[in-house]
DNA sequence: CAGTGGTCTAGACCACCTG
DNA sequence: AGGTGGTCTAGACCACTGG
Protein backbone atom coordinates (compact mmCIF):
# COMPACT_ATOMS: atom_id res chain seq x y z
CA UNK A 1 0.00 0.00 0.00
CA UNK A 2 1.47 3.22 -1.23
CA UNK A 3 1.72 6.47 0.84
CA UNK A 4 -0.71 8.87 -0.42
CA UNK A 5 1.06 11.13 -2.56
CA UNK A 6 0.64 15.21 -1.18
CA UNK A 7 -0.90 17.34 -3.87
CA UNK A 8 1.55 19.98 -2.71
CA UNK A 9 5.10 19.91 -3.14
CA UNK A 10 6.92 22.57 -0.98
CA UNK A 11 9.56 24.10 -2.43
CA UNK A 12 11.78 22.63 0.59
CA UNK A 13 10.87 19.72 0.37
CA UNK A 14 12.08 19.37 -3.48
CA UNK A 15 15.27 20.83 -2.12
CA UNK A 16 15.33 18.68 0.68
CA UNK A 17 15.15 15.48 -1.51
CA UNK A 18 18.01 16.83 -4.03
CA UNK A 19 20.10 17.27 -0.97
CA UNK A 20 19.43 13.58 0.02
CA UNK A 21 20.26 12.11 -3.13
CA UNK A 22 23.72 13.79 -3.20
CA UNK A 23 24.71 12.61 0.17
CA UNK A 24 23.46 9.00 -0.87
CA UNK A 25 25.35 9.16 -4.12
CA UNK A 26 28.21 10.05 -2.49
CA UNK A 27 29.00 13.14 -3.70
CA UNK A 28 28.79 14.60 -0.08
CA UNK A 29 30.99 12.66 2.18
CA UNK A 30 30.25 11.91 5.78
CA UNK A 31 31.63 14.89 7.75
CA UNK A 32 31.82 16.89 4.69
CA UNK A 33 31.34 20.78 4.83
CA UNK A 34 27.84 21.87 2.48
CA UNK A 35 27.53 25.01 0.36
CA UNK A 36 26.44 27.95 2.57
CA UNK A 37 22.95 28.80 3.18
CA UNK A 38 23.41 31.25 0.25
CA UNK A 39 24.86 29.49 -1.68
CA UNK A 40 22.23 26.41 -2.04
CA UNK A 41 19.75 28.95 -2.07
CA UNK A 42 21.12 30.66 -4.89
CA UNK A 43 21.80 26.99 -6.71
CA UNK A 44 18.56 25.83 -5.97
CA UNK A 45 17.12 29.40 -6.90
CA UNK A 46 15.08 29.83 -3.87
CA UNK A 47 15.38 32.54 -0.67
CA UNK A 48 17.91 31.62 1.96
CA UNK A 49 14.92 31.07 4.10
CA UNK A 50 13.81 28.57 1.81
CA UNK A 51 17.17 26.75 1.69
CA UNK A 52 17.08 26.98 5.23
CA UNK A 53 13.83 25.31 6.84
CA UNK A 54 15.45 22.35 4.16
CA UNK A 55 18.64 22.15 5.81
CA UNK A 56 17.15 22.40 9.72
CA UNK A 57 14.86 19.78 8.28
CA UNK A 58 17.38 17.58 7.42
CA UNK A 59 19.33 18.09 10.64
CA UNK A 60 16.24 16.96 12.75
CA UNK A 61 16.09 14.12 10.63
CA UNK A 62 20.05 13.52 11.48
CA UNK A 63 21.21 13.62 7.92
CA UNK A 64 22.80 16.84 8.67
CA UNK A 65 24.55 18.64 11.55
CA UNK A 66 25.16 22.25 12.34
CA UNK A 67 27.61 24.54 13.99
CA UNK A 68 26.99 28.55 14.32
CA UNK A 69 29.63 30.13 12.67
CA UNK A 70 31.27 27.08 11.64
CA UNK A 71 28.83 25.50 8.31
CA UNK A 72 26.78 22.64 7.88
CA UNK A 73 28.29 19.14 7.60
CA UNK A 74 27.24 15.66 6.21
CA UNK A 75 26.10 13.49 9.64
CA UNK A 76 27.99 10.37 9.41
CA UNK A 77 24.64 7.53 9.67
CA UNK A 78 24.80 4.90 12.69
CA UNK A 79 27.38 2.37 11.93
CA UNK A 80 25.04 -0.18 13.67
CA UNK A 81 21.73 -0.65 15.55
CA UNK A 82 23.19 2.14 18.55
CA UNK A 83 20.20 4.05 19.86
CA UNK A 84 20.65 2.86 23.31
CA UNK A 85 22.71 2.09 25.80
CA UNK A 86 23.92 -0.24 28.57
CA UNK A 87 23.57 1.40 32.15
CA UNK A 88 23.48 0.22 35.81
CA UNK A 89 19.35 -0.69 36.05
CA UNK A 90 17.88 2.08 38.14
CA UNK A 91 20.62 4.49 37.82
CA UNK A 92 20.67 6.46 34.64
CA UNK A 93 24.02 7.87 34.29
CA UNK A 94 26.20 5.10 34.86
CA UNK A 95 27.10 4.10 31.69
CA UNK A 96 28.60 0.20 30.76
CA UNK A 97 31.96 -0.20 28.97
CA UNK A 98 30.25 -0.36 25.07
CA UNK A 99 29.91 -3.98 23.43
CA UNK A 100 31.71 -4.85 20.24
CA UNK A 101 29.73 -7.00 17.45
CA UNK A 102 31.34 -9.70 16.02
CA UNK A 103 29.95 -11.26 12.74
CA UNK A 104 29.24 -15.20 13.18
CA UNK A 105 27.13 -16.36 9.90
CA UNK A 106 25.44 -15.39 7.17
CA UNK A 107 22.90 -17.98 5.70
CA UNK A 108 20.26 -17.59 3.03
CA UNK A 109 16.80 -18.87 4.30
CA UNK A 110 12.93 -18.30 3.42
CA UNK A 111 10.96 -15.93 5.22
CA UNK A 112 8.27 -17.06 7.57
CA UNK A 113 4.88 -15.14 7.46
CA UNK A 114 5.25 -12.78 9.96
CA UNK A 115 8.78 -11.58 9.03
CA UNK A 116 6.89 -11.65 5.26
CA UNK A 117 4.44 -9.45 6.67
CA UNK A 118 6.51 -7.13 8.21
CA UNK A 119 8.66 -6.50 5.45
CA UNK A 120 5.96 -6.16 3.28
CA UNK A 121 7.20 -9.42 0.80
CA UNK A 122 5.66 -12.63 -0.17
CA UNK A 123 5.94 -15.14 2.35
CA UNK A 124 8.75 -17.58 1.12
CA UNK A 125 10.60 -14.87 -0.10
CA UNK A 126 14.43 -15.38 0.63
CA UNK A 127 16.34 -13.33 2.80
CA UNK A 128 19.88 -12.71 4.31
CA UNK A 129 19.57 -14.01 7.79
CA UNK A 130 22.99 -12.81 9.31
CA UNK A 131 24.10 -13.77 13.49
CA UNK A 132 26.07 -11.90 15.54
CA UNK A 133 27.27 -11.37 18.95
CA UNK A 134 27.93 -8.46 21.16
CA UNK A 135 31.03 -8.36 23.06
CA UNK A 136 32.09 -6.41 26.44
CA UNK A 137 35.75 -7.20 27.89
CA UNK A 138 35.59 -10.96 26.35
CA UNK A 139 32.40 -11.38 27.94
CA UNK A 140 29.28 -12.07 25.30
CA UNK A 141 26.42 -10.01 25.98
CA UNK A 142 24.05 -10.39 23.28
CA UNK A 143 22.51 -12.02 20.48
CA UNK A 144 21.71 -10.38 17.30
CA UNK A 145 19.43 -12.04 14.45
CA UNK A 146 19.15 -10.25 11.44
CA UNK A 147 17.28 -10.62 8.21
CA UNK A 148 17.19 -8.75 5.22
CA UNK A 149 15.68 -9.02 1.91
CA UNK A 150 18.13 -10.68 -0.66
CA UNK A 151 16.10 -8.96 -3.36
CA UNK A 152 17.13 -5.98 -1.79
CA UNK A 153 20.28 -6.49 -1.02
CA UNK A 154 21.76 -8.60 -3.83
CA UNK A 155 25.74 -10.03 -3.72
CA UNK A 156 25.38 -9.35 0.18
CA UNK A 157 27.73 -12.66 2.14
CA UNK A 158 29.86 -13.08 4.68
CA UNK A 159 33.16 -12.57 3.12
CA UNK A 160 31.94 -8.78 2.37
CA UNK A 161 30.46 -7.91 5.54
CA UNK A 162 33.71 -8.71 7.24
CA UNK A 163 35.79 -6.99 5.12
CA UNK A 164 33.68 -4.16 5.24
CA UNK A 165 34.03 -3.20 8.99
CA UNK A 166 32.57 -0.92 10.79
CA UNK A 167 28.88 -2.36 10.86
CA UNK A 168 26.56 -3.21 8.92
CA UNK A 169 24.28 -0.16 8.24
CA UNK A 170 27.79 1.34 7.19
CA UNK A 171 28.18 -1.32 4.73
CA UNK A 172 24.44 -1.04 3.19
CA UNK A 173 25.12 2.76 3.34
CA UNK A 174 28.30 2.39 0.93
CA UNK A 175 27.28 -0.41 -0.82
CA UNK A 176 23.64 0.42 -1.45
CA UNK A 177 22.73 3.80 -0.74
CA UNK A 178 20.51 2.47 1.91
CA UNK A 179 20.56 4.48 5.24
CA UNK A 180 18.24 2.46 7.92
CA UNK A 181 16.28 3.76 10.89
CA UNK A 182 14.53 2.52 13.17
CA UNK A 183 10.53 1.95 12.74
CA UNK A 184 9.34 0.11 15.65
CA UNK A 185 11.01 -1.44 18.54
CA UNK A 186 9.39 -4.61 20.59
CA UNK A 187 10.43 -5.25 23.97
CA UNK A 188 9.99 -8.41 26.28
CA UNK A 189 11.42 -10.08 28.48
CA UNK A 190 12.11 -14.18 27.66
CA UNK A 191 13.90 -16.98 28.15
CA UNK A 192 16.50 -18.11 25.64
CA UNK A 193 16.33 -21.30 23.75
CA UNK A 194 19.03 -23.65 23.77
CA UNK A 195 21.33 -22.39 20.57
CA UNK A 196 21.20 -18.80 22.44
CA UNK A 197 21.76 -19.92 25.80
CA UNK A 198 24.68 -21.79 24.58
CA UNK A 199 26.20 -18.63 22.89
CA UNK A 200 25.42 -16.14 25.63
CA UNK A 201 26.93 -18.70 28.04
CA UNK A 202 23.54 -18.25 30.40
CA UNK A 203 21.57 -20.09 32.90
CA UNK A 204 18.97 -21.97 31.69
CA UNK A 205 16.13 -19.80 33.88
CA UNK A 206 17.85 -16.56 33.03
CA UNK A 207 15.85 -14.22 31.80
CA UNK A 208 16.85 -12.37 29.05
CA UNK A 209 15.36 -8.79 27.15
CA UNK A 210 14.42 -9.14 23.66
CA UNK A 211 14.13 -6.36 21.17
CA UNK A 212 12.81 -6.92 18.08
CA UNK A 213 13.51 -3.90 15.88
CA UNK A 214 11.97 -2.79 12.34
CA UNK A 215 14.04 -1.11 10.19
CA UNK A 216 13.43 0.61 7.06
CA UNK A 217 14.43 3.53 4.66
CA UNK A 218 13.94 7.23 5.43
CA UNK A 219 10.83 6.65 2.94
CA UNK A 220 9.58 4.45 5.43
CA UNK A 221 9.81 1.01 3.58
CA UNK A 222 10.95 -1.38 5.88
CA UNK A 223 13.59 -3.80 4.74
CA UNK A 224 15.29 -4.52 7.89
CA UNK A 225 13.58 -7.29 10.65
CA UNK A 226 16.00 -7.41 13.65
CA UNK A 227 16.14 -9.25 17.34
CA UNK A 228 18.72 -8.46 19.86
CA UNK A 229 18.87 -10.73 22.95
CA UNK A 230 20.74 -8.97 25.80
CA UNK A 231 21.62 -10.48 29.01
CA UNK A 232 20.20 -8.14 31.76
CA UNK A 233 21.33 -9.52 35.11
CA UNK A 234 24.06 -6.75 35.31
CA UNK A 235 23.06 -3.86 32.66
CA UNK A 236 19.77 -2.54 31.52
CA UNK A 237 18.83 -1.09 27.98
CA UNK A 238 18.58 2.51 27.81
CA UNK A 239 17.23 4.72 25.49
CA UNK A 240 16.71 8.39 25.65
CA UNK A 241 13.52 10.20 24.72
CA UNK B 1 23.84 21.38 39.24
CA UNK B 2 22.19 23.92 37.23
CA UNK B 3 22.06 24.03 33.76
CA UNK B 4 24.03 27.02 32.14
CA UNK B 5 21.96 29.99 30.97
CA UNK B 6 22.73 30.79 27.41
CA UNK B 7 23.84 34.47 27.47
CA UNK B 8 21.49 35.18 24.72
CA UNK B 9 17.88 34.80 24.71
CA UNK B 10 15.87 34.53 21.77
CA UNK B 11 12.29 36.20 21.53
CA UNK B 12 10.62 33.27 20.18
CA UNK B 13 11.72 31.29 23.20
CA UNK B 14 10.39 33.87 25.89
CA UNK B 15 7.42 34.06 23.78
CA UNK B 16 7.46 29.95 24.21
CA UNK B 17 7.72 30.68 27.98
CA UNK B 18 4.85 33.00 28.18
CA UNK B 19 2.75 30.39 26.15
CA UNK B 20 3.75 27.88 28.60
CA UNK B 21 2.92 29.67 32.07
CA UNK B 22 -0.39 30.27 30.41
CA UNK B 23 -1.03 26.36 30.38
CA UNK B 24 0.07 25.51 33.51
CA UNK B 25 -1.57 27.96 35.26
CA UNK B 26 -4.96 26.57 33.52
CA UNK B 27 -5.72 30.12 31.45
CA UNK B 28 -5.74 28.04 28.61
CA UNK B 29 -7.25 24.30 29.17
CA UNK B 30 -6.57 21.56 27.32
CA UNK B 31 -7.76 21.54 23.64
CA UNK B 32 -8.95 25.66 23.92
CA UNK B 33 -8.19 27.50 20.87
CA UNK B 34 -5.35 30.05 20.78
CA UNK B 35 -5.66 33.60 18.78
CA UNK B 36 -3.95 33.08 15.83
CA UNK B 37 -0.38 34.08 14.87
CA UNK B 38 -1.38 37.98 14.28
CA UNK B 39 -2.98 38.39 17.37
CA UNK B 40 -0.39 36.53 19.72
CA UNK B 41 2.26 38.65 17.48
CA UNK B 42 0.73 41.98 18.08
CA UNK B 43 -0.03 41.26 21.98
CA UNK B 44 3.62 40.00 22.09
CA UNK B 45 4.99 42.63 20.20
CA UNK B 46 6.92 40.49 17.21
CA UNK B 47 6.24 39.81 13.91
CA UNK B 48 4.12 36.68 12.93
CA UNK B 49 6.87 35.06 11.51
CA UNK B 50 8.34 34.78 15.38
CA UNK B 51 5.28 34.24 16.99
CA UNK B 52 5.21 31.15 14.07
CA UNK B 53 8.34 29.73 15.40
CA UNK B 54 7.58 29.72 18.94
CA UNK B 55 3.95 27.76 18.21
CA UNK B 56 5.90 25.52 15.97
CA UNK B 57 8.47 24.88 19.05
CA UNK B 58 5.99 24.21 21.31
CA UNK B 59 4.17 22.13 18.68
CA UNK B 60 7.27 19.63 18.31
CA UNK B 61 7.37 19.41 22.32
CA UNK B 62 3.69 18.29 22.58
CA UNK B 63 2.30 21.28 24.50
CA UNK B 64 0.00 22.37 20.81
CA UNK B 65 -1.31 20.97 18.15
CA UNK B 66 -2.02 22.70 15.16
CA UNK B 67 -4.75 22.77 12.29
CA UNK B 68 -4.54 23.66 8.76
CA UNK B 69 -7.45 26.18 8.37
CA UNK B 70 -8.31 25.73 11.53
CA UNK B 71 -6.28 27.05 14.47
CA UNK B 72 -3.93 26.31 17.19
CA UNK B 73 -5.06 24.50 20.09
CA UNK B 74 -3.85 22.92 23.74
CA UNK B 75 -2.57 19.60 23.47
CA UNK B 76 -3.88 17.48 26.57
CA UNK B 77 -1.12 15.86 28.24
CA UNK B 78 -0.88 12.28 28.39
CA UNK B 79 -2.85 11.01 31.56
CA UNK B 80 -0.68 8.21 32.42
CA UNK B 81 2.51 6.51 31.28
CA UNK B 82 1.58 6.03 27.22
CA UNK B 83 4.02 6.48 25.17
CA UNK B 84 4.32 2.32 24.20
CA UNK B 85 1.44 0.16 23.18
CA UNK B 86 1.06 -3.66 23.48
CA UNK B 87 1.21 -5.76 20.40
CA UNK B 88 1.61 -9.48 19.17
CA UNK B 89 5.07 -10.09 19.41
CA UNK B 90 7.52 -9.74 15.87
CA UNK B 91 4.11 -8.42 14.38
CA UNK B 92 3.91 -4.72 14.40
CA UNK B 93 0.62 -3.64 14.05
CA UNK B 94 -1.73 -5.89 15.82
CA UNK B 95 -2.69 -4.15 18.80
CA UNK B 96 -4.04 -5.62 21.91
CA UNK B 97 -6.61 -4.10 23.85
CA UNK B 98 -5.52 -1.20 25.98
CA UNK B 99 -4.72 -1.95 29.50
CA UNK B 100 -7.06 -0.35 32.22
CA UNK B 101 -5.18 1.02 35.64
CA UNK B 102 -6.31 0.37 39.08
CA UNK B 103 -4.96 1.86 42.01
CA UNK B 104 -3.46 -0.48 44.72
CA UNK B 105 -2.07 1.25 47.56
CA UNK B 106 -0.35 4.90 48.29
CA UNK B 107 2.07 5.08 51.24
CA UNK B 108 5.24 7.33 52.23
CA UNK B 109 8.72 5.89 52.18
CA UNK B 110 11.77 7.03 52.45
CA UNK B 111 14.31 7.28 49.44
CA UNK B 112 16.88 4.57 49.23
CA UNK B 113 20.36 5.50 47.22
CA UNK B 114 19.85 5.07 43.93
CA UNK B 115 15.92 7.08 43.77
CA UNK B 116 17.51 9.81 46.00
CA UNK B 117 20.49 10.73 43.24
CA UNK B 118 18.17 9.98 40.56
CA UNK B 119 15.91 12.14 42.02
CA UNK B 120 17.99 14.57 42.87
CA UNK B 121 17.28 14.41 46.74
CA UNK B 122 18.92 14.01 49.84
CA UNK B 123 19.17 10.03 51.03
CA UNK B 124 15.90 9.18 53.23
CA UNK B 125 14.05 12.03 51.87
CA UNK B 126 10.14 10.79 51.76
CA UNK B 127 8.85 9.69 48.65
CA UNK B 128 5.00 8.90 47.60
CA UNK B 129 4.81 5.38 46.88
CA UNK B 130 2.14 4.25 44.52
CA UNK B 131 1.29 1.01 43.30
CA UNK B 132 -1.33 -0.12 40.37
CA UNK B 133 -1.63 -2.72 38.55
CA UNK B 134 -2.68 -2.54 34.95
CA UNK B 135 -5.33 -4.87 33.77
CA UNK B 136 -6.65 -6.09 30.15
CA UNK B 137 -10.18 -7.97 30.27
CA UNK B 138 -9.82 -8.60 33.91
CA UNK B 139 -6.53 -10.51 33.43
CA UNK B 140 -3.62 -8.43 34.94
CA UNK B 141 -0.67 -7.66 33.06
CA UNK B 142 1.41 -5.09 34.79
CA UNK B 143 2.12 -3.67 38.39
CA UNK B 144 3.58 0.00 38.31
CA UNK B 145 5.45 1.17 41.52
CA UNK B 146 5.67 4.79 41.51
CA UNK B 147 8.00 7.16 43.96
CA UNK B 148 7.28 11.10 43.65
CA UNK B 149 8.84 13.26 46.19
CA UNK B 150 6.67 14.46 49.15
CA UNK B 151 8.16 17.42 49.05
CA UNK B 152 6.85 18.65 45.90
CA UNK B 153 3.65 16.80 45.87
CA UNK B 154 2.18 17.39 49.29
CA UNK B 155 -1.17 16.93 49.98
CA UNK B 156 -1.22 13.51 47.75
CA UNK B 157 -2.75 10.49 49.46
CA UNK B 158 -5.20 8.13 47.92
CA UNK B 159 -8.32 9.09 48.44
CA UNK B 160 -7.41 12.17 46.23
CA UNK B 161 -5.72 9.56 43.93
CA UNK B 162 -9.19 7.68 43.62
CA UNK B 163 -11.01 10.39 43.48
CA UNK B 164 -9.20 11.87 40.62
CA UNK B 165 -9.83 9.31 37.88
CA UNK B 166 -8.27 9.75 34.68
CA UNK B 167 -4.98 8.78 35.72
CA UNK B 168 -2.00 10.21 37.99
CA UNK B 169 -0.24 12.72 35.52
CA UNK B 170 -3.79 14.26 34.69
CA UNK B 171 -4.03 14.66 38.39
CA UNK B 172 -0.47 16.24 38.67
CA UNK B 173 -1.00 18.71 35.80
CA UNK B 174 -4.22 20.27 37.21
CA UNK B 175 -3.12 19.75 41.01
CA UNK B 176 0.68 21.23 40.95
CA UNK B 177 0.66 22.56 37.34
CA UNK B 178 3.30 19.97 36.32
CA UNK B 179 3.71 17.85 33.48
CA UNK B 180 5.58 15.31 33.34
CA UNK B 181 8.04 13.84 30.03
CA UNK B 182 9.78 10.65 30.16
CA UNK B 183 13.97 11.52 30.63
CA UNK B 184 15.04 8.32 30.18
CA UNK B 185 13.71 4.56 30.18
CA UNK B 186 15.78 1.30 31.09
CA UNK B 187 14.32 -2.28 29.95
CA UNK B 188 15.59 -5.25 31.34
CA UNK B 189 14.02 -9.10 31.33
CA UNK B 190 13.67 -9.83 34.74
CA UNK B 191 12.54 -12.80 36.88
CA UNK B 192 9.34 -11.81 39.38
CA UNK B 193 9.88 -11.82 43.40
CA UNK B 194 7.28 -13.46 45.20
CA UNK B 195 4.82 -10.35 45.48
CA UNK B 196 4.53 -9.36 42.27
CA UNK B 197 4.39 -13.07 41.34
CA UNK B 198 1.18 -12.92 43.70
CA UNK B 199 0.10 -9.78 42.01
CA UNK B 200 0.24 -10.77 38.81
CA UNK B 201 -0.77 -14.94 39.22
CA UNK B 202 2.63 -15.44 37.49
CA UNK B 203 4.76 -18.61 37.54
CA UNK B 204 7.60 -18.28 39.26
CA UNK B 205 10.48 -19.16 36.21
CA UNK B 206 7.91 -16.62 34.37
CA UNK B 207 10.17 -13.89 32.56
CA UNK B 208 8.64 -10.26 32.85
CA UNK B 209 9.37 -7.22 30.79
CA UNK B 210 11.15 -4.61 33.32
CA UNK B 211 10.81 -0.64 32.50
CA UNK B 212 12.55 1.52 34.95
CA UNK B 213 11.52 5.06 33.64
CA UNK B 214 12.41 8.78 35.03
CA UNK B 215 9.96 11.38 34.07
CA UNK B 216 10.82 14.60 34.30
CA UNK B 217 9.13 18.80 34.18
CA UNK B 218 9.47 20.16 31.01
CA UNK B 219 12.63 21.76 32.29
CA UNK B 220 14.25 18.16 32.98
CA UNK B 221 14.07 18.32 36.19
CA UNK B 222 13.60 14.69 37.55
CA UNK B 223 10.27 14.19 39.69
CA UNK B 224 9.31 10.67 39.04
CA UNK B 225 10.73 7.32 39.28
CA UNK B 226 8.48 4.38 37.85
CA UNK B 227 9.11 0.68 37.61
CA UNK B 228 6.65 -1.42 35.55
CA UNK B 229 6.91 -5.03 35.65
CA UNK B 230 5.01 -6.18 32.35
CA UNK B 231 4.18 -10.71 31.77
CA UNK B 232 5.21 -10.00 28.29
CA UNK B 233 4.45 -13.93 27.47
CA UNK B 234 1.93 -12.84 25.05
CA UNK B 235 2.14 -9.02 24.04
CA UNK B 236 5.44 -6.70 23.27
CA UNK B 237 5.57 -3.09 24.46
CA UNK B 238 6.33 -1.51 21.36
CA UNK B 239 7.40 1.89 20.88
CA UNK B 240 7.25 4.56 18.10
CA UNK B 241 10.52 6.04 17.08
C1' DC C 1 38.45 40.10 10.22
C1' DA C 2 35.47 37.38 7.04
C1' DG C 3 32.30 33.78 6.86
C1' DT C 4 28.97 30.93 8.92
C1' DG C 5 24.49 29.96 10.97
C1' DG C 6 20.68 32.27 13.97
C1' DT C 7 17.16 35.73 14.65
C1' DC C 8 13.76 39.02 13.29
C1' DT C 9 10.94 41.81 10.32
C1' DA C 10 7.24 43.12 6.84
C1' DG C 11 4.81 41.72 3.34
C1' DA C 12 2.72 38.65 -0.09
C1' DC C 13 0.39 34.80 -1.51
C1' DC C 14 -1.24 29.82 -1.12
C1' DA C 15 -3.71 25.70 0.89
C1' DC C 16 -7.11 24.27 3.81
C1' DC C 17 -11.20 24.30 6.79
C1' DT C 18 -15.70 25.89 8.23
C1' DG C 19 -19.97 27.91 7.78
C1' DA D 1 -16.27 34.20 1.96
C1' DG D 2 -13.51 34.71 5.74
C1' DG D 3 -10.23 32.98 8.87
C1' DT D 4 -6.66 29.85 9.90
C1' DG D 5 -2.06 27.93 9.36
C1' DG D 6 1.70 27.12 5.60
C1' DT D 7 5.00 28.79 2.28
C1' DC D 8 8.09 32.04 0.30
C1' DT D 9 10.61 36.27 -0.37
C1' DA D 10 14.06 40.14 0.42
C1' DG D 11 16.48 42.32 3.52
C1' DA D 12 18.63 43.50 7.94
C1' DC D 13 21.18 42.61 11.80
C1' DC D 14 23.15 39.49 15.61
C1' DA D 15 26.00 35.61 17.63
C1' DC D 16 29.56 32.63 17.02
C1' DT D 17 33.83 30.52 15.01
C1' DG D 18 38.28 30.44 13.18
C1' DG D 19 42.33 32.20 11.11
Amino acid sequence: MPADQPRFQPLYEQIRQRIVERIASGEWQADAMLPSEWELAAEFAVSQGTARKALNDLTRDGWLYRRQGRGTFVAPGESEWGEGKLVSPGHFAELADPMQPELLSVARVPSGEDVARALQLRRGAMLHHVRQVWRQRGVTLAVDEILLPVERFADLDSRRLRLAGGGLYALLERQYAVRIRPLHVQYRGVLADREVRTLLAAEPDEPLLSMVRLGGTVEGEPVEWRQRLLRSARWSWQTRI
